[in-house]
DNA sequence: TAGATTGTTAATCGATTAACAATC
DNA sequence: TAGATTGTTAATCGATTAACAATC
């Protein structure tokens, strides 16, 4: 599936570069470099630009990165120089705030629609979303032709919605119900389970 | 602070293999292996026998490794073996879901407060708790011996919220509002922005 | 016993860092 | 020009894997 051979751990870094890039724009800059990024970010200069240089070349010598410019290279290397919508699964307490969620504008992602298999919510309000039917799911994604879901479902559930969607043509998955989900190698999964970084805090208190 | 030499890469994994060893133990298994448990959770069976190798012998030759010995030597491990208050900063959709979050239980964690700088929240219940004064955040947090927080306020304030966090007391934080936090280098910090997930898998879409 | 699986060593693989010529 | 910073190479560092003796 790689495109190229750029590994993995490498266009993880990219969405920290861009979100850094962004909240600079925001501060009315213009102009970078890879030792102020990696100051900002506890990241080293060189690993930057060793990163970067997977890409393309994007900066001056003697001057650095245009802000503007190199945000723009990393929106269309990661494909967020559009907007994807995505399907939430489950309008519980996590769903509901992720529906609602003000973070994801302007960064290529856009809740379309969220399910649910509670009689009592299907049809109610979520944010300016109503709750579909779960039954819907397939029909209804497939449809609007959508790649990206994320599930906040019991984790119970995960594992069956997970199938759903995938049949339905989702190919990234950002997983918050707290087990591993098994998939086809061609579809991506994430996790979140604020347990789990929790968890890996302690150890050194 | 690394008591040993442990890799932070090992202890990150640590979790993982306890969630997968408590989903055993709830299907009622007993005994598993290194291979089983690589396979649940994609991950080789020499990283995980090398992985726990760090901390101990805690398998048998020609059987494997007993769910609930591994899993209470893990807990150890990770300091998990006890339970841990959080304090959790914000409460809007993010910060509510949280503090209604279910998924703690058994795992070494407890939301115990929750604060905001709203005076239309301040003395609203959130779940079981009553959003409280950022105002005395610092000696609410300090007086009950807190030392994990939980930031989940719009990023302009994260930064200044950490601070008064640190100086109360807390070591751990995970922030989900979308900045890199500057800490003091005993302070650990994890991050949830679901964005930077999603992003990262656009890119192989 | 025979079969299975650990813990560990050595080999391989991959990622990070340091250094610097190129050049803005 | 002089100073700064890139992109890239080579060296270093660290993590993963393969293999196997030990042993349950």
């Amino acid at each position: 599936m790689a495109e190229k051979g750029i590994p993995d751990i490498v266009v993880g870094r990219l969405p920290i570069y861009l979100r850094a890039l962004q909240r600079m724009r925001a501060e009315n800059r213009h102009i970078t470099s890879s030792q102020e990024l990696g100051e900002r970010l506890g990241i080293s200069a060189a690993q930057i630009r060793k990163d970067l240089s997977q890409f393309g070349e994007f900066g001056k010598q003697g001057t650095g990165y245009s802000i503007d410019f190199l945000a723009e290279q990393i929106r269309q290397i990661l494909k967020v120089d559009r907007v994807w919508d995505i399907a939430v699964v489950g309008a519980g307490d996590i769903g509901s705030a992720v529906a609602r969620y003000q973070g994801f504008a302007n960064r290529g992602m856009r809740v379309a629609m969220i399910f649910d298999n509670d009689p009592g919510k299907i049809g109610q309000k979520v944010g300016s979303f109503t709750v579909q039917d779960i039954e819907q799911i397939e029909s209804a994604v497939r449809a609007a032709g959508i790649q990206v879901a994320m599930i906040a479902t019991p984790g119970a559930q995960a594992q069956a919605v997970a199938d759903l969607l995938i049949s339905a043509g989702v190919k990234a998955i950002l997983n918050y119900a707290p087990i591993s989900l098994s998939v086809p190698e061609n579809v991506h999964v994430q996790y979140i389970d604020p347990v789990i970084h929790l968890q890996r805090m302690t150890y050194y208190l």
